[in-house]
DNA sequence: TTAAAATAAGACAAATTTATCCGAATTAAA
DNA sequence: TTTAATTCGGATAAATTTGTCTTATTTTAA
């Protein structure tokens, strides 16, 4: 569904909101940890999502990722997506036609329409603030 | 959402009903050109659709790809997905994690399993006969 | 029996995604 | 001002997906 720099923009985002609220900023070393992806390429990801205003970066000493705390709630699901996958997944066609809509519709079209609605609905309807308190509360996890 | 693979294998596989219909055999050349996707990739994929009892082949002068007329309606395209994408796509967590369920929920888990429903019981519910039939009324198409 | 028309299968190549590594730039504190 | 702790950026590599090519195998008809 997503790519894996999706799936690790999205827990990571979750684990620096989680830490933003408590004014901690957090190294790449320290999210690859909690959220069990490589460093690096976490890394990488992260600067794509500074680079798109998702989350903020502090360079040097005592320096990490923040998201400012009045931001937390306005962060949507589909900000991270669109930031790393773009939105063809839950705007494009299910089986890949450039031309596909309405009045030049595939096979799929109208069945998956309510599929793919559904989808954009969620991830624009969920919010950071939402998926950290969960977190928080112990009642959902980043790893495993 | 699905991959290329399994795109052509779905378009392919609804222009092979809507000929067998006929009692036409197609070539994967022919696919190909209906459904504009690559020939040779179009074969390995029609070989894996074989394999996966999800339509026949017939060797040899006068052969081709066919699906027996009476299957035609009991194949979903769940069994298509499933023959090239696997069901991670409508069975999988939506952060990836191996381990996500009801007891060890991701924090996306409730919101997306809505949505992963929705397309599983799409998938499992829309067969071959109602997509051909519709491209054959001239209301849907295979490429652009 | 031979030739032509097909699918089958495997090796190879290109493109994309995933992942690693290293040096440069930045910043705060000593 | 120096040092240490950081993010940033680019080069590289590995893995996967997408795509091509060539040769075998099968089948029908002449």
């Amino acid at each position: 569904m997503f790519s894996k720099a999706c799936e690790y923009g999205i827990r990571a985002s979750i684990f620096i909101a989680l830490n933003s609220f408590q004014d901690r900023r957090v190294s790449p070393k320290e999210i690859a940890a909690e959220i069990d992806s490589p460093v690096a390429f976490t890394a990488k990801i992260l600067q794509a999502l500074v680079r798109h205003n998702v989350i903020n970066s502090v360079k040097g000493a005592y320096g990490g990722f923040e998201i400012e705390k009045e931001r937390i709630k306005d962060i949507k699901l589909s900000d991270i997506v669109d930031a790393i996958d773009g939105d063809s997944i839950y705007k494009g066609c299910g089986l890949g036609l450039q031309a596909c809509d309405e009045h030049h519709p595939c096979p799929m079209h109208d069945k998956f329409k309510i599929v793919r609605d559904e989808l954009r609905n969620m991830l624009e309807s969920t919010n950071l603030e939402t998926l950290a308190l969960d977190i928080k509360e112990g009642d959902t996890f980043l790893k495993r």
